[in-house]
RNA sequence: GCACCCGUAGCUCAGGGGAUAGAGCAGUGGAUUCCGGUUCCAUGUGCGGGCGUUCGAAUCGUCUCGGGUGCACCA
């Protein structure tokens, strides 16, 4: 049976509020949080000072009258009233032990699931076909894949959209590049009746070299431009030849994708783009006009956006340009149309480059008053800040240019072999595949335990370091908790049916209380869309191992009793690790 | 011009009404030579500045100074 585990903080709360019922206080100054002054306390409660003013009475008062309730608890051992008015706790260990015990049989933990879960789409990536991925997707990747796995262990439905820009003049432009280089190809001989090649015309380099140099020339080239823009529209007429290289353009650019946002973890349920909703747009517009939402300006269609307790002037919504084409904003609602129909979603998440928070916040309000949402959907905007080098402009090349992400993650991996090679525990194609993995945590950590709404400064010596606040920092603290467990299997030992006992040291409790916040730090880190969150809790743990494993010698420990229930606890700080830095979207290797 | 965001230790960052503002890195000193020395412990200066709200402000309000970003036919 599966029961939902109360948070460890909520039951503590429970418990005070109670007392405070108790002394005839209300209840809602109950509230107990972490302590801030661990040296005095584990847990505090600042509600006593809260209550003196309506009931008139000094907080220690209050604090003392609420302690006297709490000498019978069975998870408080020690309620402690502080001047002015705090409420220091001490939770007894038994109720502590028991908890964990608890949490190792639950599944996930005893993650508190949502009672009502959701549907969540979360539209992230937002690459273009036939462009390669540079450092600017990385952080939508990075942010959203987390947010995405935390939404799911939490029992909500997460549904990944990469949202792809794979329309418009960019593909007119390639079209049209192609056209001068290639010109005998039957996509282009509009009067061909026959099938056409199923083998592209060309390799993802060359897509990804023509794009550039077309972009270049209709920059120069004004009739270059015409053609571009003609062939756009053959395009999106329905031109038979056109489609099909539009289909070989896609083809061959989405399967590059993949393999590159493979090799960061990273999957999307649904490999969508703009191109999936130009057929609903007419009637959307059509829609939107008749019932009498947007209205000609300066020659656009708009929808005006502006509401009384805007402190700015918020320009209208731009649904159709002055010639009439569409832009990114007809597709991001006609997307939103298409998903309140085919998915139905609560909340939809979009992680985007916190610049675009205007354009977007245009975007909600236009799908709020046309009514493509229902009242109760969310539209959520989650911008995050660029990511810097470290003269704190933003992450270029050495030559200055973008840099692509291919070659960042390369770098990054040489950085890891160099590294791992010292430690001489592994060769070959395994150090490769362990620096591949151990490279992953280092970029993912550094960047998702910065808060995603600030820029950050990339440090490649910093975030590829073993020691400090790290990804590779943190998977070693796993990997030594696994080879202390192999090691005591070879001596024999079993890891099946130990129980955790209470601790035998200040270490050793600290190190049990860290474990017992997991699903309240989830739940918090969700809640506030904070994967920082998750790499703080995961590295204080992480600490508070390290410190426990320093002071005691586990496999030499004569008492069995002892030895088996550290045994259970590394089992139980591995596996919580684990599940952590699986939401933040890598894992640890076995041995590095 | 208008609006938004950010200023916390030498550097990179947490903390977003509660007690003495924390980590890491770098520096210095030490421990552990044992399950992986990629560990542990100790040690210093700081909330850009002013005024206000509050029993209590890094946190809220306001002004000011610095930095960044955005303001309809780009995405």
């Amino acid at each position: 049976m599966v029961i939902d585990m109360e948070k460890l903080l909520d039951l503590i709360s429970k418990e005070v509020q109670d007392a405070f019922s108790k002394s005839s206080y209300n209840e809602k100054y109950g509230k107990v949080t972490l302590s801030n002054r661990p040296d005095l306390c584990q847990f505090q409660c600042n509600g006593a000072m809260a209550a003196a003013k309506e009931y008139k009475k000094a907080p220690i008062v209050i604090a003392k009258d609420v302690a006297e309730q709490l000498l019978e608890s069975r998870m408080i051992k020690e309620a402690d009233p502080v001047a002015p008015g705090f409420l220091n706790l001490k939770i007894k260990e038994s109720f502590l032990v028991n908890y964990l015990q608890q949490m190792r049989q639950e599944e996930e933990f005893g993650l508190k699931r949502d009672k009502n879960p959701k549907t969540i789409v979360v539209d992230y990536g937002g690459p273009n076909v036939a462009k390669p991925l540079h450092v600017g997707h990385l952080r939508s990747a990075i942010i959203g894949e987390s947010l995405k796995r935390i939404g799911s262990y939490l029992g909500h439905r997460m549904i990944g959209d990469i949202h792809l820009g794979d329309w418009g003049l960019q593909m007119g432009l390639i079209i049209t590049e192609l056209k001068e280089r290639q010109p005998e190809l039957p996509y282009f001989d509009l009067s061909y009746e026959g099938d056409y090649p199923k083998t592209p015309p060309f390799t993802i380099e060359e897509l990804e070299e023509i794009y550039p140099v077309a972009s270049e020339k209709s920059k120069k080239d004004p009739l270059y431009k015409e053609k571009a823009m003609e062939a756009t529209y053959l395009l999106q007429k329905g031109t038979k030849g056109y489609r099909a290289l539009w289909n070989h353009i896609l083809d061959v650019s989405v399967r590059d994708l993949k393999k590159n946002y493979k090799a960061l973890h990273v999957e999307f349920e649904l490999w969508n783009g703009e191109s999936s909703v130009q057929d609903r747009i007419p009637a959307m517009v059509q829609r939107m006009r008749e019932e009498g939402y947007a209205y000609e300006s300066e020659g656009a269609l708009v929808v005006d956006v502006k509401e009384e307790k805007d402190t700015k002037e918020i320009p209208p919504c731009m649904i159709l340009k002055s010639d009439g084409a569409s832009l990114y904003n007809t597709t991001d609602l006609a997307t939103i149309e298409q998903r309140m129909e085919e998915i139905e979603p609560d909340e939809i998440l979009y992680v985007v480059d916190k610049r675009q928070e205007l354009y977007f916040e245009q975007v909600f309000r236009c799908a709020r008053k046309t009514k493509l949402v229902k009242d109760d959907t969310k539209l959520t905007f989650i911008g995050f800040g660029t990511m810097n080098g470290k003269d704190g402009k933003p992450f270029k090349t050495r030559e200055g240019g973008v840099m692509r992400l291919e070659h960042l993650m390369a770098s990054i991996q040489e950085e890891m072999e160099r590294k791992i090679e010292k430690n001489k525990n592994s060769v070959g194609e395994e150090m490769e595949k362990t620096a591949k993995i151990v490279g992953l945590s280092a970029l993912k950590y550094g960047d998702l335990s910065n808060q995603a709404s600030k820029d950050y400064i990339f440090d490649m010596d910093r975030f590829t370091s073993f020691e400090g606040n790290t990804g590779p920092y943190i998977l070693y603290t796993i990997v030594r908790i696994k080879s202390i467990l192999s090691k005591y299997e070879e001596m024999g030992g079993k890891l099946e049916e130990k129980e955790i006992k209470e601790p035998t040291s200040e270490g050793e409790l600290a190190m049990m209380l860290g474990l017992a916040q997991f699903n309240g730090v989830v739940d918090n880190a969700f809640e506030e869309k904070a994967p920082h969150k998750i790499c703080a809790y995961v590295y204080e743990l992480a600490n508070e191992f390290n410190r426990f494993y320093h002071e005691t010698k586990i496999l030499s420990e004569k008492e069995e009793d002892k030895k088996s229930s550290w045994i259970a606890l590394l089992i139980l700080t591995r596996d919580i690790l684990e599940r952590n830095i699986h939401m933040l979207g890598f894992y640890a290797p076995e041995r590095m």
